[in-house]
DNA sequence: GTGTTAGTGATAATCGTTCTCACTAAGGAC
DNA sequence: GTCCTTAGTGAGAACGATTATCACTAACAC
């Protein structure tokens, strides 16, 4: 048995909210939190295969969808046709920068202020929600040289 | 046969960049501008089939993907699994501003500056793209009142 | 401890999108 | 205008990510 979870119980009852704890969420959570980065449901599973054989593809992904409403697992675009998360344990608003050499992430500040808002206000429009993500190199993915 | 086509043969040709210009391509381009809004391919197809039955939903997917790679169309997210896209005519960077309840849009101007590149640059990455993407209500979907 | 029911895993189903292929016609060369 | 090349077309099959189904198990409130 491979049952070393980095996380502790309480932490990992917070990335799924109210929700129920499974064993098979603690595994999942921990391999989002060892990948560290993006990551599609396939390549969770795969991750989720290694220390635990047995888990199901679907229950990755009502894992991810469970994290997804708490906020603790954030979307991140998309790959090749696969929806790309992240795990984004922190509690205020921001939005993410994703190296598309290696899949690292990095939060970022909202860049939606009140002008803008307001300019589209100015439209007759109110404006409820946004998405926000910027695409990118990480230094060891732009650089041959260092 | 329904051959009144609202957009002059140049300004078609524009959408489609260098692309040859189809009699299909045609009445999709006059059903995307007649839409005024953001669309799903399957939408588009249901339109143009109004005016030239006929043409199959892969011609729709390939002329939607050529306008998209001359920047002529604009995704502008998901709605219920389905890509939605827009027209967007005007050559200036911008993004969009989606009505959630009747899907009409208007342009907003980016809000990803110079400082924000800056903090990103600070973290080691290199920013070489980004989405943004607002969504709202416009004035008639907003409200009983007026 | 018990009971309720959310979560699980295998599998099938869904469905948006892409591919295949034989055919047609856009548009450049002359 | 005619010819040629080949991009575009339409029908249908194929693909593949995601979701639904269902009998079973276990989390956790009491
Ligand atoms: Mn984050
Ligand atoms: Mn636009
Ligand atoms: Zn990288
Ligand atoms: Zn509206």
């Amino acid at each position: 048995m491979a049952t070393s979870h980095t996380q502790s119980t309480a932490g990992v009852r917070d990335l799924y909210g109210g929700r129920r704890v499974s064993a098979a969420r603690r595994t999942i959570a921990d391999a989002a939190a060892l990948i560290r980065g993006a990551f599609t449901v396939e390549q969770l599973h795969d991750a989720v295969q290694l220390s635990e054989p047995g888990i199901g593809i679907a229950t990755v992904y009502r894992a991810v969808a469970a994290m997804s409403a708490t906020g603790s697992v954030a979307p991140v675009g998309y790959r090749a046709g696969s929806a790309l998360y992240a795990l984004c344990p922190g509690g205020t608003h921001h939005h993410h920068l994703v190296c598309t050499g290696c899949g690292s992430v990095v939060g970022i500040a909202c860049p939606v202020d009140r002008s803008l808002e307001d300019a589209a206000r100015k439209t007759g429009y109110t404006v409820t929600g946004h998405e926000v993500t910027l695409y990118g190199l990480c230094r060891s993915c732009a650089g041959e040289c260092d």
